[in-house]
DNA sequence: GACATCTGGTTGACATGTCATCAATCTGCC
DNA sequence: GGCAGATTGATGACATGTCAACCAGATGTC
């Protein structure tokens, strides 16, 4: 192993800074989230996602795509959704092996009542914080971070 | 309530870059650290805030303050980690209740093990692919936003 | 000094996430 | 058609995180 470029000043500091803002938001935005909408943030996530769906209704596999989640952690997850009303499954007439998750009619009420004060909460606690420039280099480097980690697979090593 | 402002374009890619990177991120660099090191990112934060104090030990709760974590979530993960010989526990002298989490030799010989590693993992997915100026608003706006979430609690409504 | 209260840490019950495995079904190939 | 192998989703065992209750020792008040 060559000897390691550890990070300098500034790029240990925004290391730091990412993590603990990270953290720090995380909690954050869970709490209001929980506290105003009775919902955690990975059931706004499901909840936002199908409702943005023309049919209000997804493929199990698709949703687990998008949400970069594993089919075995969504099913659990819906399982306990659905125990409280806030999604149903249905057969997938397509494919019998599949499965569909449709957003109930309460889950649509949950979903349209959380979002107001969700989005809220993200204005205050990060974006609104931020100056048009920031938000414009976030939004850049984000999505090259991104881009290079679902690259071909050997550029990660 | 007010008619929620809802976030432009740019504020929705730039929020959802941060989303998916966070997740990838945090997904490939816990892979190599286990992969390499045997440890996982919990691990390695613990470990590598003991070894970066003078006398590689700390108050339960000042490292639970460090790390933004629960005491109780701390105390679960040091019982883990003492039986896998890494760290372990002593008393206080000076508080009768408290308790000192001590890094060990082989919680040394982990931590110098996986550091070269995990931080050429942190240049190679984020740091080297970002211009110094990207780096520079990273840290500025990271701090800031931690600031306002540390700050007074009603800033936080 | 004695009592009430606070603080540091542990614990157990429970919620959530991960991993390996399984059954059903689909796909490609002969 | 029929079989081998891949894919879809469910499930159970286990690891990890959260929450509330608890104990022991510190601190404040009279």
């Amino acid at each position: 192993m060559e000897r390691p470029r550890w990070l300098d000043e500034r790029e240990q500091s925004a290391w730091r800074g990412y993590r603990r803002m990270r953290r720090l938001l995380d909690l954050e935005l869970a709490r209001e989230l929980m506290r105003d909408a009775g919902l955690s943030e990975p059931d706004y996530d499901v909840l936002s996602d199908l409702a943005e769906t023309p049919d209000r209704r997804l493929r199990l596999s698709e949703l687990a795509d998008r949400m970069l989640w594993s089919r075995s952690r969504l099913s659990h997850h819906l399982t306990r959704m659905q125990q409280r009303g806030l999604v149903t499954r249905e057969e997938c007439a397509a494919d019998g092996r599949g499965a569909v998750v449709a957003l109930t009619a309460e889950g649509r009420r949950a979903v349209e009542a959380a979002a107001p004060g969700h989005v809220a909460a993200v204005r205050r606690h990060l974006i609104d914080l931020l100056t048009p420039d920031e938000i414009a280099a976030l939004d850049a480097l984000t999505h090259r971070v991104v881009d290079h980690l679902t690259g071909p697979d050997d550029a990660r090593r």
